[in-house]
DNA sequence: CATTATTGTATCAATTCGATACAATAGCCC
DNA sequence: GGGCTATTGTATCGAATTGATACAATAATG
């Protein structure tokens, strides 16, 4: 995992100064997109998050929309800027707005702790709507990045979440809730796996999104009759028992 | 149904060029909320639409976000506005960003020709992203109402749109795949529905918003299986057959 | 080579769902 | 009034789906 390269305070500050006064011609003004990045390791669902400057809060990835760009294209343009991928899986699932949703965050207090005063009336206080994406990731491929003034990115179960900003934690909910309704209607779920996997594995990443276990046998019926999967070679994996196929997805995938 | 009060073109021209000063005090930039009212009126799922002007062009309702209001409000207040109802169902679906999504459109140009020459760089020439919603609304109940350049308020057949300014046309799509997705798993349809109803008038509705037809006696049995209809007398309707029950929906809505 | 944990598959029963049958009934027509 | 018709409410049959359980196969282990 990249860490950022160390930048001195003053340079930061030299940066947010400038980006300050060159944001108003560049973004759209008072809306941004964050993204809540799934992930899967370990049997555990996780979310990326960036700890925001060396406070103990986190914030979503996201940021701020081009002129010239569509939602989905600053969306999946911070995507890869933060996780270097292509082809994401990318869902625009709701949009934030309440009037007040950035006014008690101590985003700012913590920023100028880290870089001295901000002028007032800047673009960061600007009232934001943030059209919230959720973006499905292959862990083992993601090398992610940071920059500016986040210095940690980092994988959190999602059962296990950190002190977030803004509104930032019932947005990961909601995005939960529909990456459950969407994962047995749309199949997203392969997303989330590497190329190859056992049925183990699969059934692992339902219960860790449904949050509750499933039966077995009945799971494995399920899935093969989706007539998605492709059987491959047995793995032998050194366990004493009975060594488990691999499988593949088979892109069935009519464009819903 | 409430026709405008005629309004003189050089009082319309004083009113928007006053709109435009005050607009942008008064309104986030940059952000629109559009509004879907789904209506059923005899047999047909129908969306409420306004006449752009003197054009044949139609819109969905919408309005801009006050800048205390959070989006949720400003989809009510404008709903309100429209219809005079309260306690209408909402919900929000889609957000709109393309960055050109309003830049062909004629709507400027039928405006002008309305009410004469509209400053450049105003208001109305921002980029707009536009917070979708959808309303399901009792039509028995509801008494549109227009005003300032829409001519007309008026309910059109789901399959027989007019000609729709900006991308209104696919939002009302949009819209309709997610009422077919809520229909069974909310159950929202009941508030496209006036207090009381028959069974058969509920299976209409069912077939109009999935757009195809289903078997009665089967749809009879899955709704009485929910336990959320209470059955009322019997209603002689003075057909030359066995006169059907009415039904209530029953509120066992857990609040999803 | 018996033991153990896990995997793949089969099967039984319960439930759901599509299709069809049929009795009840309100008005109409004669 | 009595048959006719269209519609309504309910029951039922069989197919498909789903939950629960049984069991054989197998890869290491000791």
């Amino acid at each position: 995992m990249n860490q950022p390269e160390s930048i001195s305070d003053e340079a930061l500050r030299a940066g947010i100064i400038n980006f300050l006064e060159t944001a108003p011609a560049a973004y759209m003004p008072g809306a941004t997109v964050d993204t809540v990045i799934f992930g899967f390791h370990k049997g555990k669902l996780k979310v990326l998050l960036l700890r925001f400057g060396n406070s103990s809060y986190f914030v979503l990835p996201g940021g701020y929309i081009g002129k010239e760009e569509s939602l989905d294209q600053a969306a999946m343009r911070l995507l890869q800027e933060r996780t270097r991928l292509e082809n994401i899986y990318l869902e625009q699932f709701y949009t934030s707005g309440s009037a007040d949703r950035s006014k008690d965050s101590p985003a700012k207090a913590i920023l100028q702790e880290m870089i001295g005063p901000i002028p007032n009336n800047s673009w960061f206080d600007q009232r934001f709507i943030s059209v919230c994406y959720y973006a499905l990731v292959d862990d083992t491929k993601v090398n992610p990045v940071t920059e500016a003034f986040f210095t940690e990115v980092k994988w959190f179960d999602i059962n296990k979440l950190p002190k977030l900003l803004y509104d930032h934690q019932p947005i990961i909910q909601k995005a939960l809730k529909r990456l459950q309704a969407d994962l047995d209607e749309k199949l997203v779920g392969f997303n989330l796996m590497s190329e190859t996997f056992t049925m183990n594995e699969l059934q692992k990443l339902y219960e860790a999104v449904y949050q509750k276990e499933l039966v077995r046998t009945n799971f494995q019926r399920k899935m093969l009759g989706l007539g998605v999967l492709e059987r491959l070679e047995k793995q032998y994996n050194g366990k004493s028992h009975k060594a488990p196929y691999l499988y593949r997805f088979t892109q069935a995938d009519d464009a819903v």
